[in-house]
DNA sequence: CATACAAGTTGTATAATACAAATTGCAGTA
DNA sequence: TACTGCAATTTGTATTATACAACTTGTATG
């Protein structure tokens, strides 16, 4: 069992150096940026608080962040009009569009990457990535 | 099938955000001093180059990650009696300890992390991650 | 209304990384 | 064997991602 774990943190580290390898290539958009994209083209606009806390994130950082994404016009501010501190961020057509090719062409290459896997181990490997996230998800809001 | 992919790309990206967001308590090690040791751990002394081409990392950041963790002699060099150009990077003693000890506390988060796992389920994720690993890593050698 | 708390921004620092240029060694060929 | 090009590494420089601390401004409550 320890020896699963111990199996599972290398694994972990190892994922996360190797796909920080290939996610350079993501053209008009930074790894970081993207990721605030997907979360904000599913979603209301919401508080910069909001963001950070969701992807545990300083919430310094989802400012700089969210400074970069508007300067390039991919998120807009609107005010919210119960809270005058905050402003409610929402992606903008633009953003969309950006993000939705840089997608498109991530999952490219993931579709190579994953080429000869079999659709089920695809499911499987789609259920427990998700599961995973959610198990970190929780630990960290202890 | 499209959908999974992106589904499991979104993944990806929401895991290397989560699982950075927690690595930064790693202590006397910091994250890429630590897979640097752990793949040496387990190795034969060998050339910066190599690690670099396993860990799909710049000769460049390589060379600097040695550097560092010679400074804290968590490793050391030996001259390659093959070639002048090259030395032989190995773990020493206190590296090894060093490394041991961040290892023990990151399994120590994961098994919180995942303590609500069946351990089925743990198997299921460890072969799917190390799965995954090897066709990142194969994919990149392209 | 005064004080404490909340939300966000900005100053500053650090880690992780890449690319390009420079250095030094090696190996094959004219 | 001297020359030329390739290999291995290091160093200069730049960028991205991030955090923490200090500051500003708004809100809410005793």
């Amino acid at each position: 069992m320890k020896d699963i774990l111990e199996k599972i943190e290398y694994e972990i580290a190892l994922l996360v150096r190797l796909t920080t390898a290939i996610s350079p290539k993501l053209g008009e958009l930074d790894r970081s940026g993207y990721i605030l994209l997907s979360k904000l083209e599913e979603s209301e606009p919401v508080a910069i608080n909001a963001i950070a806390d969701e992807l545990r994130l300083n919430v310094s950082t989802a400012s700089r962040q969210i400074a970069a994404l508007e300067a390039k016009q991919f998120i807009r501010r609107s005010p919210d009009q119960r809270n005058g501190r905050t402003s409610l961020i929402e992606i903008t057509p633009r953003g969309r569009e950006v993000f939705r090719n840089v997608r498109k062409a991530r999952i490219g290459a993931y579709s190579e990457i994953l080429g000869s896997w079999p659709e089920a181990e695809l499911s499987r490997l789609e259920e427990t990535l998700e599961k995973l996230n959610h198990s970190l998800a929780d630990w960290e809001k202890k």
